[in-house]
This record gives structure tokens, sequence and C-alpha cells, in this order.
DNA sequence: CGGCAATGTGTTTTT
DNA sequence: CACATTGCCG
């Protein structure tokens, strides 16, 4: 095989094929390269059967990528090396032993919705307080503890306070009423295979006899469960070879604990180090800033990396007027880049919170340039595609008390709070979930609507299935006669949602409920299930670890907001922005500009916030910045004429679209055009729309 | 029970 | 600001 595309440190990386190997790679290092070619020197070099291969990455993304590069190298027999994430790992082994561990076949898997559902309910019914006792908060508290492997028992041994107490009280009766369910949580995924393990010293060979190789990506970033299931399953043969990088650890508020790294030669005492510090990625100007911002850091190893790459372009850097400004000006940056020849999908937009993306997206509708935005889950948050979604999960698990309380009473059946109060008390007493203690009232009229569908699910699609729920169960007439233009998106949404099981099947032939429901748990991102071409991508830094695009603009660069105020008194915290700093600005190969507004409206108030202390740690010298000019360089009444009004139902008349409805109006509009182009969002008062 | 209005309430990052 | 929850009334 080819392994001229290797450097020396690389090269010795990919061929310490026995006993464990600790990678440090820095940002660009062709990390990815030599994971797998490592794999496929591990097959095509050594002999090992690829089934005996484990790959575990963090992201599905990180997962599908090492796939496809594999297969590439490997051919068919790609297809027997086990690539995955931990937490589809951790399914996988359920799967197979759910016995083992009490459970039934067919389990639920609780997003973290559900769970919180769970536990605003367990409050209630404990006559608590929660504005004392928090839900969100619990519930990151339960699972924190469950990510260390801290069992409800455990976790009352240290509480000390009567607060703790509580806590511990409630971290046991969620335990027991999601097991009650069949269910389990996405924490779950990882602690019981670790149980599985401990309980079951046979089947943990069985396994560390299967993988005997193990790589795992992104090490600096694995919490205690991740680092406990790792150790056991390589604790035999010791074949483990991970790939990580200190300063790339972004996660610490997820229990990931960077000093696993570091601890690797204690834990393994016959380990190898390969240091990864040439850069392949970026410009040396991109490399020196990110060095420049890293180096304030005082819990680091000294690493500097380097690269033979020109210099390249200075950093731009720009400080806008307000958001608006801000997303006004990367758009006509873009729009820039996009007339010298870039490809769309080599412009990333970064930021730290989900939540500013909206202004991006405004701006990016306004001119029409096509993009997507990566890990916003919001196609799955709505009304009508959770109720399917709890339909299809309760016609797989009846025991998922979570999904029949969501459904029950979609459309209106007549059965509230008091009729629900009831059936979970017999449910309670019976010792069994809510679906099978009905057996009488409205709710049994429910439970044949869903045992109908179950008789006649046999051997048909998924998307028929999906046909079948909408029109059986009445949501979809209940939409249709409600005859609003709310209404008439939702019945959109369902299409669309038809539209992803279709593309589904597809890909993969017939799928199964099982595999669908178990797809879009673990993968909540709608983009992951769509082909997107060629569009911009707006996403957070967190998601962009791993990947890289020609050029990186990062926006909200401000005091507050990045770094976040909730990190600035906390110096741990403090660090972990400016390491997410780092992994933003380590994106870039080509260009870099950095963007910050004078003024941000947030949560309804106009802030004024200092530039971001990770611009004045960069060398002056490596930026090329515009911060003179003061007044907003974009006339928003010029653009866009604020007098307009749209009311749903309104006609309206587009340049290119003709003639469509008003759906929703906001700032955005949502318009109804022909059957040609289907429903489209439009800035209000942009200058290609007018009334009719 | 269901719908609407008033009243809180709180928003970092994700598998 | 935007949403979620609560409270009130038909």
């Amino acid at each position: 095989m080819d392994l001229t595309k290797l450097n020396d440190k690389q090269l010795e990386a990919v061929k310490m094929t026995e006993g464990p190997v600790l990678i440090l790679a820095g940002a660009g290092s062709g990390k990815t390269r030599v994971l797998t070619t490592k794999v496929a020197y591990l097959v095509l070099e050594q002999g090992i059967n690829p089934y005996n291969i484990l790959a575990i990455t963090f992201t599905n993304k990180a997962a599908k990528e090492m796939k496809e590069r594999v297969l590439k190298m490997l051919g068919k027999d790609a297809y027997k090396i086990q690539i995955s994430t931990f937490h589809s790992l951790g399914l996988l082994i359920l799967k197979t032993h759910y016995h083992n561990l009490g459970f039934e076949k067919n389990l639920t898997i609780l997003d973290s919705d559900d769970t919180l559902t769970i536990i605003k309910k367990i409050i209630k019914d404990m006559n608590l307080d929660s504005k004392i006792y928090n839900p969100r908060v619990i519930r990151n508290k339960i699972s924190s503890a469950k990510n260390e492997i801290i069992s409800p028992s455990e976790y009352g041994k240290f509480a000390s306070s009567d607060y703790e107490q509580i806590i511990t009280e409630i971290y046991e009766k969620y335990e027991r009423k999601i097991k009650n369910n069949n269910s389990v949580d996405f924490d779950d995924l990882l602690i019981l295979p670790i149980k599985l393990f401990k309980e079951n010293p046979n089947i943990l060979h069985e396994y560390q006899e299967r993988f005997k190789y193990l790589l795992v990506d992104e090490y600096q970033d694995t919490n205690e469960a991740q680092y406990v299931l790792i150790k056991l399953l390589s604790s035999k043969y010791q074949n483990i070879s991970v790939v990580g990088d200190i300063d790339q650890s972004i996660y610490g508020f997820r229990g990931a604990n960077y000093r696993n790294i570091l601890n690797f030669e204690k834990d393994y005492p016959k380990a190898n180090i390969v240091l990864l510090e040439e850069n392949y990625r970026s410009t040396g100007n991109i490399l020196n800033v990110a060095n420049d911002i890293i180096k304030n850091n005082k819990k680091r190893k000294e690493k500097k990396l380097w690269t033979k790459n020109e210099e390249g372009l200075k950093i731009k850097y720009h400080r806008a007027y307000d958001e608006q400004d801000e997303a006004h000006y990367v758009m006509g940056e873009i729009k820039k880049l996009i007339k010298n020849g870039a490809k769309k999908s080599e412009i990333a937009v970064l930021y730290r919170t989900n939540a500013q993306s909206r202004n991006m997206e405004e701006a990016l509708l306004n001119e029409n340039v096509p993009y997507k935005v990566v890990g916003s889950f919001y196609f799955y948050n709505r009304k009508e595609i959770k109720d399917l979604i709890s339909y299809l999960k309760l016609l797989y698990n009846a025991n998922d008390d979570v999904s029949l309380m969501r459904v029950i009473n979609v459309p209106k059946r007549q059965i509230g709070p008091k009729t629900i109060q009831a059936l979970a008390l017999k449910a309670s007493e019976k010792h069994t979930s809510l679906y099978k203690a009905i057996d009488g009232g409205k709710e049994l009229e429910f439970k044949k609507i869903i045992e109908n569908i179950k008789a006649q699910s046999e051997d048909i699609s998924l998307t028929d299935l999906v046909d079948l729920i909408l029109n059986e169960t009445g949501m979809k007439k209940e939409l249709e006669r409600e005859k609003t233009l709310e209404a008439e998106v939702r019945l959109e949404n369902l299409e669309e949602f038809k539209s992803i099981t279709k593309s589904f099947e597809e890909k993969n032939g017939i799928i199964s409920l099982e595999e669908f429901l178990e797809e879009i748990s673990l993968v909540s991102d709608v983009e992951e299930h769509k082909n997107n071409n060629d569009v911009v991508t707006l996403m957070t830094i967190h998601s962009a670890k791993g990947l890289e695009f020609e050029h990186v603009f990062i926006i909200g660069l401000e005091e507050n907001l990045f770094p976040h105020a909730n990190a600035l008194d906390y110096p741990d915290e403090l660090e972990e922005e400016r390491r997410l700093c780092y992994v933003a600005v380590t994106r870039a190969k080509k260009s870099l500009t950095l963007v910050n507004a004078k003024r941000r409206l947030l949560y309804g108030n106009v802030n004024a916030n200092l530039p971001s202390r990770f611009i004045d740690e960069i060398d002056a010298k490596y930026l090329d910045s515009d911060v003179k000019e003061e007044k907003p360089k974009f006339d928003k009444e010029a653009m866009i004429d604020d007098t307009i009004t749209y009311k749903p139902g309104d006609k309206v008349i587009h340049d290119k679209y003709g003639e469509g409805i008003i759906i929703a109006a906001g700032n955005i509009l949502t318009i109804a055009f022909s059957q040609k182009y289907g429903i489209i969002k439009i800035m209000k008062g942009h200058k290609s729309i007018r009334k009719v």
C-alpha cells in the first residue's frame, strides 16, 4: 500500500501496531489520515482480520468520514470493521445483551427532552417546589453522576445536605422509572455496557477477543465512562492507539477529562508516544494566530504547531455596529469570495451559541445564498414531528410511558390530566406500563387505534407506516380541519418528515422501525440525513471540531459571548473557552475573518460588549483590522422597506418565484409559492417581493 | 376538558 | 424576546 504520503512521525504512528500508542496530534497534523491509514495497514500489511478492529469516534460525522476513507482504501472489507461513535457502540452492545441487564429487546432511547419530562414529573409527584429543585439543574446533576459512573446509592453516600439527599431520591426514582419503561438515556449507552462487562467477565472476554485492535479518536474528550469502557476493552491485548490534543479539549462541561490523555502513560506503562506537530492545513498566519491565543493557557503541555505552507493572507478583523451589521458584513465578504471563485461548501461561519445563527440566516436568505445550519434540532423539535415520532416509539415499545403521555391526547380525545392521573395510579398498582394498564374509557379507544395500526403495519414500508399513523390517529384530519395557515405548515413539515423516511429507504433499502428510531435518536441533526451539496455552512464551534474549510468566519468575538459570560469567573472554564477559540481558528485553511459587534440584542436588551480578550491576545502584526470605522456601513433603510407589513393570507409577488401567499409573517416571511417552488422563506421587506 | 390570556422564566457548548 | 407554564373561564 502507499505510505509515501506520510511524514516520518505519521509513519511511525501507523507502524506501531502492537501495544499501546499515544498520538499527540496538533490541529491539522493529519490525525485522521494516520488513523485511517493505520486501519488499512493493519488489514493489508499485517493481515489482521478486519472483524477484529474497532475504531471509535466522537461524532457521527467523524465516523462517517472515517468509514468513507477506509472504504476507499480497503474496498468491501471495510464493512467488517466496527467504526462507530461511543454511543452507537454502546447501543450495539446493549442490543446484543439486553437480557443480561434485565431489559427487553425493544429498547427506547430517551433524548434529553424526554429525561427532562420524566424528572419534572417526579418532582411534581414528590410535591417539591420546582423553583428550588430546578428540573434542568437536577437533570444535569444526574447526568454528570452517571457519566462518572456513580449510582444513586453511591450518590447518596456523598450527599452532604438535605438538598443532595432529595436529589439522590429523584435520581433513584428516575432510574427505576426509565427501566420500567424499558428505556435508556444517552448516558446509559455508556454505563450499561460497563455494568454488563463487570458483572459478566465472560462477555467482556468475548469482546476483548473480538476487538483485538482499538483506535480512539479525540481522546482528550473522553469522560470517565468512556475512559473505563475503553480500558476494559483494551486491557487484555493492549493494542490500543489513541489520538488526541489537549489544546482541543472542549467538552469539559460534559464531563470530559483531558487528564485521561496525560494519564495514558500511567495506564499503559509500555506506551509509545508520537508527537505530530507539523500542520498541513493552514497558512502560516492562521497558525501564528492560533499559537498566540493558546499560549495564554496555563494548563497545557508546551507545543508549537508549525507549517511549511505559505504565510498567506493576514487575518481580517472587523468590528461591526450591531449584530445585523455583523451579519451583513459577513454576507458581503461571502459574496466577494464566491465572486472570486470560491465554492459555497468551502465557506463556514462559526459561532459560540446556536442563537447566533439567526441573523446570519436572515442575511443569507436576503441574498438568496443557499446555506445549511448544522446541528440545529429545530425540525425534530417541532410539536407535530415530536408527536409523530412518539407514535412511532410507542408502536415499537408499548412500555414507553413518555411517548404515550405525549400522544394519548393528540389529536384531542378528551383525555385530560385527570384521566391520565387515574391511569397512572392503576399502572403503578399493577406494576405495569400506562399502555398495558388501559382497560376502559376513552383511553381504550386510543389503545384500539394503536393496536389497529400495529395489525396493519406488518410488511409495509416505513413511509407507509407514517402515512398509516397520520391517517389512523386522526392527526392529519385534525390539521386539515383547522384550515389555519399554521396547520398548513405543520402538514408541510409532516410531508418533509416523509421525505426523510423516503431518502432513508432509498439509501438503505428496507429499513425497520427499530433501525430508523435508532438512527434518529443517535443522529438527531437533520442535515446529516440530507444530501447537501454546495452550500455555505453555519455551525457552532463545537460542531466544527474535526472539520476544515478554506474560508472561515468567526462571529461574535465579544466579552460575555465568547468567552461566554458564564465562564468569566472560572479560570478552568475560561481556558476551555480559549481552547474553543483555538479550535475555531484552526479550522481555516486559507482565510480567516474575525468579527464582532459593538452592540448586540440579547434577551430583548441591547448590550454593549468589549471585543473578546482573544483578539487582544493576537499580535497585531498578523491582523488586518478595520476597527476605525464607526458608522454602520449597512444602511438598512436602503435595502429594506420597513413600512410594509404582511399578515398571513396576504398575496404577494416575487421577482423570481411569482405569486405566493403568506403563511407566516414575522421578520422572516414564510410564503407558499406555486407547486414548482413550494414554501420559501424570505426576509420581510426584501426588495424582490411586493404586495399584490 | 379545552382554549386563551397573563404571567413568569430563563438561554453555552452535545452524544 | 420568545417560550413555557399557570390560571381562569366557557
